[in-house]
DNA sequence: TTGATACATTCCTGTATGGGAATATGATTC
DNA sequence: GAATCATATTCCCATACAGGAATGTATCAA
């Protein structure tokens, strides 16, 4: 088998920098594409081309206007990933590495009542 | 130019599931490669292969004990990822949603001040 | 030394990329 | 209908994977 397709999920979309470019253009409100292929510097067809990735895997919606097309952010389609590297917050914050220290402190204090 | 390779930077090296798993499990502590296989249900050599490119990443570091290797997190490697997809808890969360339609009255009343 | 254990590396292969170039499609205007 | 603008798709190609199988390397045991 081979690596998994850019549009398998989310995670494999968003590797590539300028799908991430793309998409932090889109956060700031929606845009046609002839507009983010001014602001990225790449040519239209390779926004055309990272553009169907996202919409794959439903990180942007299109939307037709006249004859441009409009792109949407989609921003539930990353949430998977948010989930998943929140979990390593506490692995690079002080502040959460205490809070994980003072959560065992309240576990350990409240002995056997706790579910989950 | 092709796919950038899994080991350019932690996005592409996390865009495989069975690497996202190889974390989660060293995230609860460090761990001999045998202990990952068996957890894993992998074969010996996919999962060298797969902590290799975790370590070319910076995502986990390695110690020698006896004749095993032990893998720990290294959960900085993750940061980016972690700080990339935080600009987008807006758009999902509906607290954040509403703190945005804040700022927007308030940078409509302070007036004129925009361009494009 | 021999054998076994624990990992890492190499070779092979089908598959999929991302960019460049060219072309196709669709809407708008004249 | 012709010319044009805005996008999408196709073709070509060098590159690089991920898994399977086989092999290499280091450590420990007897």
């Amino acid at each position: 088998m081979a690596r998994a397709a850019t549009t398998a999920d989310a995670f494999n979309a968003v590797a590539e920098p300028r799908r991430r470019e793309i998409l932090d253009l889109l956060a700031d409100g929606e845009r046609p594409v002839n507009d983010l292929v001014r602001r990225l510097g790449l040519a239209q067809p390779q926004v055309s081309k990272h553009l169907r990735v996202l919409r794959e895997v439903g990180a942007v919606d299109v939307r037709d206007h006249g004859r441009q097309r409009v792109y949407r952010l989609n921003g539930d389609a990353l949430r998977p990933i948010h989930d998943w590297v929140k979990g390593y917050e506490r692995f690079w914050s002080e502040r959460f590495e205490r809070l994980d220290a003072v959560l065992d402190e309240l576990k350990k204090e409240e002995g056997d009542g706790g579910d989950e």
